[in-house]
DNA sequence: GACGTCAATGACAACGTTGTCCAGCTCGGG
DNA sequence: CCCGAGCTGGACAACGTTGTCATTGACGTC
């Protein structure tokens, strides 16, 4: 700025002025002044500009799983979206369900002087954001609550899937039904699993442990709980499948055999309904849950200083043919 | 970080030394001031130590279509694996296929004094870069070239792809065959489309421009387009889709029709596998080109001033059944 | 006992920008 | 011809941090 300054022949603060589109500049200066900054590529410093300003630094940072996955990459664009509206960008980072690897992060965001954190979070301790939330940063989860902290939270509706889930399958007339689930630390697994047990409850079926595989799980350990859950005397005829990844771990696992489990998975995912057959899934708004979460934030942001709210959005069964088939 | 001081009774340097873990401080000094600290939630703004200590700002900016996409969604994820490891973070943006909100972003970030740029380029005109790039910023194009100046470009081999795409359907005994392409200004559809011709050409058929159907394409235009190409008197028996989402696309179009005309689908995609038939793609190493592009950056970050690179990746037929049928 | 050494700490400027305040100029009215 | 208003431009401080350099005092040495 000091370089442009000189060529243009003005003071410092003119340029600024300039650059700020302040009244009380003559326009021939102004000419030179933007001449000037052409000619050298400037371009103002931002950090320097919200140091002295005191202002935001315009920023959001969202803290997930892992961007790859379609479920987060969704959410990702409509955070991405709703900033946009609110003038914001977004810093992403990706945890990979490491407790330490989110707290590096988050705290990192926070020496960057985010205007706010939305988090998917991995572990179950966030009083490591006290500091931060009592110092006036807003954080909001999403898709998990926190795990010693009240604070905003924006969730689907785990345990009423779940429920639907095996009630739809129950209809239909099965009775003994799998359940493979993430792994029972993550809050969505263990809610699931939760509404696993009471819809059978609710449906009048005898509970068997057995029938039931907590992750994390892989390729292996996949064919693994199908194998003990299917090839027994009193096999399973029904799945119910934790989330999209496991959903396709076992479509994976499932290709070619001839008799297919019913099967309902939880979280829509692209192509259910072009695969064969269908695949029944437990959908939600992943765009609404990624825009409510962000509203909220910007609502804080705003001044909104209400006690935290914690929202669950609604889930609906969505029958395609997976599901509906007879034991 | 002056309040800190304070309550520990000691110089804003001094605190300065703990926070840096600077050698030649008292340890019963630290013990205070950290305890300070922590009483405070003190946390030092990186913003203003970047700018004193003029480093760099330890953030680097992708620019992409859709982060929902996921073709895009995994390439942010490779890059973010690989800023990482150099201990930078990820700002990303979705541009949407609009020059003009993928030059403000793309100004933006500079004015954030991001520490390069990758870009997968939605115009055509990249002179606006010019000046950053001359002043020292470094900027990698992803997926698709620069429109009007010379840079680092990381791309996958779209014309060897479209072409080995036509011979194969060829082989099978298609002489008619269509192509469905995204938008013709966007750099990959045009060079698939070229591939496409050229494999016309190397298997001796005759082209017909009837059978192609560029886009931009939603459901209404594809439905359009399989119409067009497939109900005649002399129907294409045989198709190239131009990417990922046309594939969709044209899946979720053809769904219960009993006759399908044979597939070939540019980029790789998840389930591609378990569809009925299973679909036959040009598939490419996604991740890997996020990763190249990003080591690419990073190498030039770290000095390298060669003269810029255009990387070309190879792509690979994975024939799993929709492209080897016979007419 | 004077002096050099070394460890611990602090004063001050600077990074690039903007807000505050004041100075000089022009111009119109009395 | 003088004066104040209005316009234009500049000097200076400040944002939160760190690099440079100076200061203080304790200790050991000749």
């Amino acid at each position: 700025m000091n370089d442009v300054a000189r060529l243009a022949g003005v003071s410092l603060k003119t340029v600024s002025r300039v650059v700020n589109g302040e009244a009380g500049v003559h326009p021939g200066t102004a000419t030179r002044v933007l001449a000037a900054i052409d000619q050298l590529g400037f371009r103002r410093n931002l950090g320097a500009r919200n140091l002295r300003r005191g202002s935001s630094t315009g920023t959001i940072g969202v803290l997930l799983e892992d961007v790859a996955n379609p479920f987060y990459s969704m959410l990702t664009r409509a955070v991405e979206e709703v900033a946009r509206q609110y003038d914001r960008h977004v810093l992403t980072g990706s945890s990979d369900e490491d407790p330490d690897r989110e707290r590096e992060l988050a705290l990192e965001f926070c020496a960057r002087r985010v205007d706010g954190l939305l988090i998917v979070p991995a572990g179950l301790r966030h009083g490591y954001l006290v500091p931060e939330i009592h110092a006036g940063l807003p954080v909001v989860f999403l898709d998990r609550p926190a795990g010693d902290i009240v604070a905003d939270t924006v969730l689907v509706d785990n345990l009423g899937g779940t429920v639907e889930a095996v009630a739809h399958l129950a209809r239909h007339g099965h009775r003994r039904i799998a359940f493979l689930g993430d792994a029972p630390n993550i809050f969505t697994a263990s809610e699931r699993l939760r509404g696993f047990r009471e819809g059978y409850a609710r449906a009048g079926l005898k509970f068997d442990e057995d029938l039931v595989a907590m992750g994390p799980h892989d390729e292996r350990t996949i064919a693994e709980a199908l194998r003990h859950t299917m090839e027994r005397y009193d096999p399973a005829t029904a799945l119910v499948t934790g989330n999209n990844r496991i959903t396709v771990l076992v479509l994976r696992a499932l290709a070619g055999r001839s008799a297919r489990p019913a099967l309902v998975g939880f979280d829509d995912f692209e192509l259910a309904d072009l695969l064969n057959p269908p695949v029944s899934v437990i959908a939600h708004d992943t765009a609404a849950l990624g825009r409510a979460a962000a509203e909220l934030l910007f609502a804080r942001l705003a001044g909104d200083n209400s006690p935290p709210h914690r929202v669950t959005l609604p889930v609906h069964l969505t029958a395609r043919g997976s599901g509906e088939n007879h034991p």
